[in-house]
DNA sequence: TCAGTATAGTTGTATCTACAACTACTTGTC
DNA sequence: GACAAGTAGTTGTAGATACAACTATACTGA
């Protein structure tokens, strides 16, 4: 039976879109953090941590900076950033400017576990974006994900 | 500096792809789940699973069919629709043709809430989605993300 | 028919994250 | 320069999810 129980349009393009989305994120997000779980010892959330370190302009970024990049809470971000800098991935420091605030940096040892994960990564998004996706069909995801990821 | 500290590409095309879906999931989720619990008291997960058992061709879903759709363990599906299920949303049900397996299928109260879910949900993406893409866009978006979801 | 293997779901345990309350510091205004 | 308001980060607490081990049922082939 396909008749909709209800007034609302579940089947709503928008809807299923969104919904699209979450389920894409979440097996692409399932199957790349078991990937560098198992070969670099490396949840995902630590790998974009480091990611977003080693690709800022300043070489270190603010607790919040961080908890805006991967979309965290303020709380969660410490807590990861305790377990991660327990490892010895990335380091605290101050902000020379704001006595509030707390520089977090990637360590040598944070950078030498990034460039295994980031092999792995590549490898992993060759056949998981590449071998799907056209360079023109990935330029055009990226466009419209740009679009809707802007700040309102 | 932007000078690379490694010899790994952290700017390449595909991982800023990458990174950018997962930001925009995060984001989008987020902000709807907000939406959705503040508005309706129902989280973004049992949205999920009630939109999936509403739109399910039979009227009914067994767990493993759950857990895959929105992407969750079995174990974890276990649980979140012991919850779902004692809030009176869905029902647990015999399959008939299998004693090992679960059927469950969204009660009336059940479709009531997710009525007034998708009314917020609808409102929502006209805000997060219509206002940003067009409708081309959209179905573009809407293909793209079917090709990077394909199974192996 | 029976053994061996695979599948469906549940449960114990650990981990991770969010939210809210809190401290410390900064900024704006008079 | 002092008070009010805002911002940065940490911590207590609670809830949700994953993984692995387990039970029960189904399938497969001799």
């Amino acid at each position: 039976m396909t008749a909709e129980p209800s007034t609302y349009p579940s089947g709503d393009e928008k809807v299923v879109l969104c919904g699209l989305l979450f389920q894409t994120n979440a097996r692409l997000a399932r199957s790349l953090g078991l990937e560098l779980e198992t070969e670099c010892g490396l949840s995902l959330a630590w790998f974009e941590v480091l990611l977003q370190l080693r690709t800022s302009a300043e070489g270190h970024l603010k607790m919040s900076e961080i908890a805006a990049a991967i979309v965290h809470s303020t709380g969660g971000t410490t807590r990861l950033i305790d377990r991660i800098e327990e490892a010895g991935l990335v380091a605290r420091g101050l902000c020379p400017t704001d006595r509030r605030a707390v520089h977090v940096a990637i360590t040598d040892q944070g950078n030498a576990r990034l460039d295994e994960a980031l092999s792995v990564h590549l490898h992993y998004l060759d056949d998981r974006l590449a071998a799907r996706l056209s360079d023109d069909e990935r330029a055009e995801l990226t466009r419209l994900l740009t679009k809707l990821n802007e700040p309102v």
